[in-house]
DNA sequence: TAGATTGTTAATCGATTAACAATC
DNA sequence: TAGATTGTTAATCGATTAACAATC
């Protein structure tokens, strides 16, 4: 990071595209690859891209293009995927179990410690080889181990009293997964959300745009 | 919706937001709200929330404010909530099963009709009530109960050719829960996707930013 | 060298904010 | 009526796009 320049949240939001874009592309062997192709493929101009990686200092070579790998690299030193961040999951429900088994938190520079639940049955257990504790001894752990983010898939019910005790025991970052805003009076704990039903709703009204263009032509 | 204006994303983006607020406003028992207070809350403007408005004609009655359950209520109709859009899951993994049981569909407006599977062991099984149908049935079933909606949440390397299938056999949107970009050729059918990564490698950015301030000062 | 493509500044476009008349 | 707050236009701000010199 060469600049001591503000980076709008529409540049770190694109970031991350730029990083699986960039490592489907490696996978592909793709060894180079100019601004204009890469908006092309992405559905940005080559002006964006440009300016977008002109925030953190040029990684391109003038006449050449951009190299892949050092590229993603970059894009991965930018995003913090190499500084080994760690993890712990509360709540095993369906979801927290699903994201557990399912998602790939080493290749994005996660490390999963452990989760936590108070369900007798799950408590003590193993999830994908991820040990199960009591959320008795959430604040222990994070003292203990020195937990980067927490990542929030309990009931909406008790999602903002985890949330406050995540925030309490130290944690940098929540990740948010319950469908309900989490209060954080803390500005120095980052609190990220992922809304299904935010989601969903943006489609519905997108699919609701099209069925009244179509009703207007038939 | 009242005037012929082009509405931006961002706006689009918000909509599903102030549902949610008004629907928490509304459970609380909250008649009527300002744009003011509506902003404090939500962390934004009470001038961008009445400019969001006015895209959509005036809900509000000067001096007075908003009706929490009117606003609501139309909000609603913007986003399509009372079309009675119907869903199909396509895959039920952990992921799958966890949006099946824990999803408020209904909350939403949707009507979830049924998942596809190819794994013998659910295929004929029920899931929180959804009957799960074999992979092979998915055009038919479509074109029979006039799907609106397939929600993908296969395996990455089906993630593709499961969402061509969606896209060929009628669907007006696809709401892409695969963590990998699907692309579509026809420009009618709408693409949603949640992307975890995204979202995880943001907030990886976001407290690596605060780490490195941390740094400067100690 | 000639061609290509970046880095970087300037111009444009769009989104947010401010202002205030309208009106409840 | 006086006070409050919207609807709506104008001003500002920020993000995207265009342009082009630098240079590989």
């Amino acid at each position: 990071m060469k600049r001591n320049m503000k980076v709008s949240t529409a540049v770190i939001r694109r970031l991350p595209r730029y990083y699986r874009h960039l490592s489907e592309l490696q996978e592909a062997g793709t060894v180079r690859i100019s601004s204009s192709a890469l908006g092309g493929s992405m559905g940005l101009t080559a002006s964006q891209i440009r300016q977008d990686l002109f925030c953190f200092g040029g990684f391109g070579q003038q006449g050449y293009g951009y190299k892949v790998d050092l590229l993603k690299e970059e894009i991965g030193e930018i995003l913090g995927i190499s500084r080994g961040h760690t993890l712990i999951v509360l709540g095993t429900g369906n979801l927290g179990r699903a994201i557990i088994k399912n998602f790939r938190f080493s290749s994005n520079g996660f490390r999963l410690l452990a989760a936590f639940d108070v369900d007798p049955a799950v408590v003590g257990a193993q999830i994908a080889g991820v040990p199960v504790y009591h959320a008795d001894g959430l604040e222990a752990f994070i003292a203990g181990h020195g937990v980067d983010v927490g990542m929030l898939t309990v009931p909406i019910s008790a999602a903002q009293e985890m949330g406050d005790r995540l925030a309490g025991a130290g944690v940098k970052g929540i990740w948010n997964l319950t469908n309900c805003e989490i209060l954080c009076d803390r500005p120095e704990v980052v609190v990220e959300s992922v809304h299904f039903s935010d989601s969903l709703l943006a489609l519905s009204y997108m699919i609701s745009q099209q069925e009244g263009s179509e009703e207007e032509k038939g």
